[in-house]
DNA sequence: TATTCATATGTAACTATCCACATATGTGAA
DNA sequence: TTCACATATGTGGATAGTTACATATGAATA
């Protein structure tokens, strides 16, 4: 990616289910919109929403996979931009704990959906 | 400081405006609110009014010494939250290098109230 | 203590963002 | 080709954020 704005980045962390989808999505590499579904409690086109503007501003990728669609960092993101996500994900992670434990147990359970 | 909801570091730096008195305030270290005025090009309320959504939040600590106002980086800013900011200053310094260089210019004349 | 300079804030209008609800699209299986 | 499931989006109303303008505060100096 030649340019990603820095504005436009820290807009895009500024609301909560973003930046927990995001930080998710750093962690566990990808992520499908169900799973987020689930550990984030909320509902589907709220998500689904959110994970467009993400898309938009080249934060996510998103590939289809059958039924499902999986979202990870888009692999252009310019490091300045991935080290902030790292540096949030490791020192602020007591923000999104909670959502990354429904995030496990749904990989094990193997869920509904998942 | 014990915490600092990344929801609302993210919000605070948001803004094109106090974004970019961040970073400047981080790289010179501390400011005051004329020499970001001149280096940003903006009038002085609308920068007091974005300063104090940063003091607010606790990014910013201001200093009155005389008749001006000095604000630098919070001293008890987490460490990540600091390094979120170090990583933008590097790793978009274009995004403000034209106010990076008014700022200096504005250092070097001593100009009109600074 | 009157004046000037630097900074802060009250208020109302404007703008952007977010949400809820309904509905549309896309895929696989029957 | 119909059905069920996963995901996306159109729309209007609600909410939050930003701006502009006027004015207030606080410090130094005459």
């Amino acid at each position: 990616m030649k340019y990603m704005n820095p504005n436009e980045l820290f807009k895009c962390l500024s609301d909560e289910s973003r930046l927990k989808s995001v930080l998710l999505i750093f962690q566990f590499k990808e992520a499908c919109v169900c799973e987020l579904v689930e550990s984030l409690g909320l509902d589907q086109p709220k998500i689904s929403r959110h994970l467009a503007s993400l898309r938009k501003c080249n934060i996510l990728l998103d590939e289809r996979r059958g039924k499902w669609v999986y979202y990870r960092l888009h692999p252009d993101l310019p490091l300045w931009a991935k080290q902030v996500i790292e540096q949030t994900a490791s020192g602020a992670s007591d923000y999104y704990a909670d959502a990354a434990r429904k995030f496990k147990q749904c990989q094990i359970n193997g869920n509904d959906c998942c």
